[in-house]
RNA sequence: GGCAUCGUGGCCGAGUGGCUAGGCACAGCUCUGCAAAAGCUUGUACAGCGGUUCGAAUCCGCUCGAUGCCUCCA
């Protein structure tokens, strides 16, 4: 039996503002979209966080035996610097900025992507498709809402019409906004707009002659507008209607909107059935902001090398901050907050080292499978992580109860443990051990656990002088020795 | 200015009509040569002001503040 059948998932839905009961398309398989990165710098932060949403929320879905495709794409055309759809295109700008090909400003920032999600242990979607791959299905789409009424042509370029569309559809249901109260707070068009209404948005836009990005369509050279991509590549790879597109918070108006337009425009359906938003990631109290020098690339926080952290923190470290958050909470990271979170890290990981030394009884003391069943209600209330994670430190709480013989577990039971704890800790949570090293397998192991002998021989002879100084040492080395009734053991900080 | 989300104990962060979230920090106890680790115990918090209710941190209204998007300005 699928885990799916036992579980109900419930997912908050952006569009209608509930939660909703998870029922996919077809049973058993799910298809998601993710926005994925437009690569034209070194991905940021709060980019990061989203992505780490829907890896957990990928990893999850597999978790309860769905057959999950997971799409996010790479944005490596058609994002102009401001949504007036006047601006330049962001990786022409970088492109030109930097004397290198656009192609090159890409492939760049694509390889920083990869690198950066791989140091946080994210899995690889199933298709990572790029918009300049799929320069053909865009222009299918944008025929077919020409060939319906929803766009026009001028001077080269295509635009989708709002005002048009909005009279047989509901243009701002995602994002709650209206269009008349759009309309009412715009100014008067520019005089050179090509624009009917300030609300329109490019489907393509004709190049200049000295643009670089261009690509032959029925209405001359040029390049694809920044929404369409996503309607292209998740009908190609998903269907028509599919069952979860999440993305950044941010995006849900104008870029989801018009996604959704576009799909309905073309294909007359709603192309989502359960829309998600990740919220965004603030420092210090305040937005992440190149320009106002409040931002910092995941590498300075893995290196040290920043003025706004007391220390380094391991990739992990930074995720298990992450998922004690709430995906659709704003998160504020500060040195404080990833320090605490360093703490309870380690103590959840430390615990995980201790459970296959953990002895089984006849009987068991705690009830094990109503806690395990807590794990999968934490993550079926829209995968809510930090709830999970206090669960788990139940589970740590039980490991070192069981250890110091004040609880004790049946066999079966011990294997729940165990096994509850693996599969959410690092199958689902995606995190991973830093502390992996134990006496019998390591090279540093089987030094430090001479230390430890020696140790304890100086102490039998009240050669305290001696055992602290290896006891102290090891410490500023971040090895720590922990003495408990079965012997001395320890951790990796 | 508009739309949206949100304001929880020293810090981070769940919950959302009546019942302990959790982590970090702090204090006491147990253990220890002393520590550390671990276990046990303790914390009566929900921006402010009104309203609904037997009962609100949780619902409604207003005010203040934060964040994102849009707009405006530069």
């Amino acid at each position: 039996m699928a885990k799916y059948q036992e579980q109900q998932l419930r997912i908050y839905n952006s569009l209608s503002g509930k939660k909703e009961k998870f029922i996919p398309i077809n049973e058993g398989h799910v298809g998601m979209y993710v926005c994925g990165p437009t690569v034209y710098s070194n991905v940021h932060l709060g980019n990061c966080r989203t992505f780490m949403s829907f890896d957990m929320i990928f990893r999850y879905l597999k978790h309860l035996d769905y057959k999950v495709r997971y799409v996010r794409n790479i944005t490596d055309a058609g994002h102009l610097e401001d949504d007036a759809d006047e601006g330049e295109d962001k990786i022409a700008k970088k492109a030109r900025l930097e004397q290198i090909e656009p192609m090159e400003v890409v492939q760049r920032y694509t390889v920083d992507f990869h690198n950066i999600l791989q140091k946080f242990n994210f899995l690889p979607p199933s298709i990572e498709p790029t918009a300049t791959g799929h320069i053909i299905e865009q222009i299918e789409i944008i025929k077919e809402i020409l060939e319906n009424g929803y766009a026009y042509e001028i001077n080269g370029s295509v635009y989708f019409d709002v005002v048009k569309f909005n009279e047989t559809h509901e243009y701002g249901k995602l994002s709650g906004r209206k269009l008349e109260d759009m309309i009412s707070n715009t100014r008067e068009l520019t005089a050179q707009d090509e624009k009917r209404n300030p609300q329109d948005f490019a489907l393509w836009k004709k190049a200049e002659p000295q643009h670089i990005m261009r690509w032959p369509s029925p209405w001359g050279d040029g390049f694809p507008g920044w929404h369409l991509e996503c309607t292209a590549m998740s009908t190609k790879y998903l269907g028509e209607t599919f069952d979860i597109h999440g993305g950044g918070m941010d995006l849900k108006f104008p870029h989801h909107e018009c996604e959704i337009a576009q799909s309905e425009a073309s294909h007359g359906n709603s192309p989502v059935k359960y829309w998600m938003h990740a919220n965004m990631l603030t420092m210090n109290g305040k937005k992440m902001a190149k320009s106002t020098g409040n931002n910092i690339l995941p590498d300075e926080i893995f290196s040290g090398e920043n003025d706004i952290l007391s220390k380094p923190f391991a990739p992990s470290v930074v995720r298990f901050f992450m998922m004690q958050a709430h995906y659709t909470s704003i998160l504020d990271l500060s040195n404080e907050a990833l320090l605490a979170s360093e703490k309870g890290y380690h103590r959840l990981m430390d615990a995980i080292v201790l459970i296959d030394g953990l002895t089984s009884s006849k009987t068991s003391s705690i009830d094990l499978p109503a806690w395990k069943q807590k794990c999968y209600d934490a993550m079926n209330d829209d995968f809510n992580t930090p709830v999970l994670i206090a669960v788990l430190f139940e589970g740590v709480k039980f490991i070192n109860q069981i250890k110091e013989d004040k609880a004790q577990v049946s066999e079966t039971d011990l294997k729940i443990l165990s096994d509850t704890m693996n599969q959410f800790v690092f199958d689902v949570l995606g995190l991973e051990s830093t502390t992996q090293l134990n006496a019998s397998s390591d090279k540093l192991g089987g030094v430090v656990a001479l230390l430890i002998q020696l140790r304890n021989e100086a102490r039998a002879n009240k050669d305290f002088a001696t055992s602290d100084k290896i006891r102290d040492e090891l410490a500023d080395m971040g090895i720590q020795l922990m003495d408990g009734k079965e012997g001395t053991t320890f951790s990796i900080t």
